[in-house]
DNA sequence: ACAGATATCTGAACGTTGTTCAATAGCATT
DNA sequence: AATGCTATTGAACAACGTTCAGATATCTGT
């Protein structure tokens, strides 16, 4: 049948996010089905193969998009110079986010890529980033040159934090 | 076809989740299917059904048995009465079982019951034990009548023992 | 204005999945 | 021997991910 064009390339790439975020808020990974992302956009499922490789390609990019979304949260905590008081803050904001979404953020978990495929780059960038925003808390902690240690730092509270919540 | 009665019901049981088990390590919760199962003991997929509600079950079950062989594992793990040598061996301990069982330990964590099925108390009680063995550890950093606060920080240092694995 | 090329979208098709259930075949009892 | 019991089968169903030949609206060049 024929191009619509009723969406840009990038408008649809992000319309299928949206809908696939919206059931795995909902229904979970096991709603998260192909043929449900595409009849709630209003498409043929062979669409989505025009935009992602996969499934798992999607989800994964899904879950990218979650990432940025921490982050940009985690970004709008102030910093006062008082690692443990700031600290404390990121911890809130993570948690106060993990719960607010917390299947879009359990999905970043249960999501195992298939096979040896492994992670995008952009991936750890990601995680990465949101590290440094921690290590940037801790920074009055630590003199100058030991930037190694206090990223072991920040990766470990950062672990400590994933664990609890 | 027959009662080959070769194997009794918990005979049976125990081969699935065998089974189970190394294909899970194999290949993960992706090839846990239920005819590669069936197939790799020499049963037909429909016999799972009489021993398991549900491929849901099978995992949850197989899942409590890793925990069982955890707590096992730490159980075996000596106390000298110093809190901060014992609390690291059984770090060292858990983190070794999980290296050496990634697929089964992460498998624990991949799956998420369907729908709005939540999991049986058995599970929570293996997790009890396993908090009760930290617990155990940190008994001379607390005063007896602050057993309450000594769970809540048993409970903590077990999260963030995750969380870094 | 028209024709051909291009890009987009479809939907039928394939193989595999979880799950059910009537049919069946060996065992135990009478 | 005949009966019932029960463990096991395997065919069947709906739903899944994924592919791809084909259909069509839009663009491009004349």
């Amino acid at each position: 049948m024929p191009p619509r064009g009723e969406h840009s390339r990038a408008e649809l790439r992000a319309l299928i996010l949206d809908a696939a975020g919206a059931i795995s808020e909902a229904e979970g990974l096991k709603g998260l089905t192909a043929r449900a992302i595409a009849s709630r956009i209003g498409y043929s499922p062979g669409t989505l193969y025009n935009v992602f490789d996969d499934l798992d390609d999607l989800v994964i990019q899904l879950n990218a998009g979650t990432l940025d979304a921490l982050h940009r949260r985690l970004s709008q905590v102030p910093h006062e110079g008082d690692p443990e008081r700031d600290i404390l803050a990121l911890a809130r904001a993570y948690v106060g986010f993990a719960r607010h979404r917390s299947r879009h953020w359990n999905l970043v978990f249960e999501h195992t890529p298939s096979d040896g495929r492994d992670l995008p780059e952009a991936y750890h960038q990601r995680i990465g980033q949101l590290l440094a925003l921690v290590s940037a808390a801790l920074a009055p902690l630590f003199p100058p040159g030991k930037e190694r240690q206090r990223d072991h730092a920040a990766r470990v509270l950062w672990s400590a934090a994933q664990g609890i919540t």
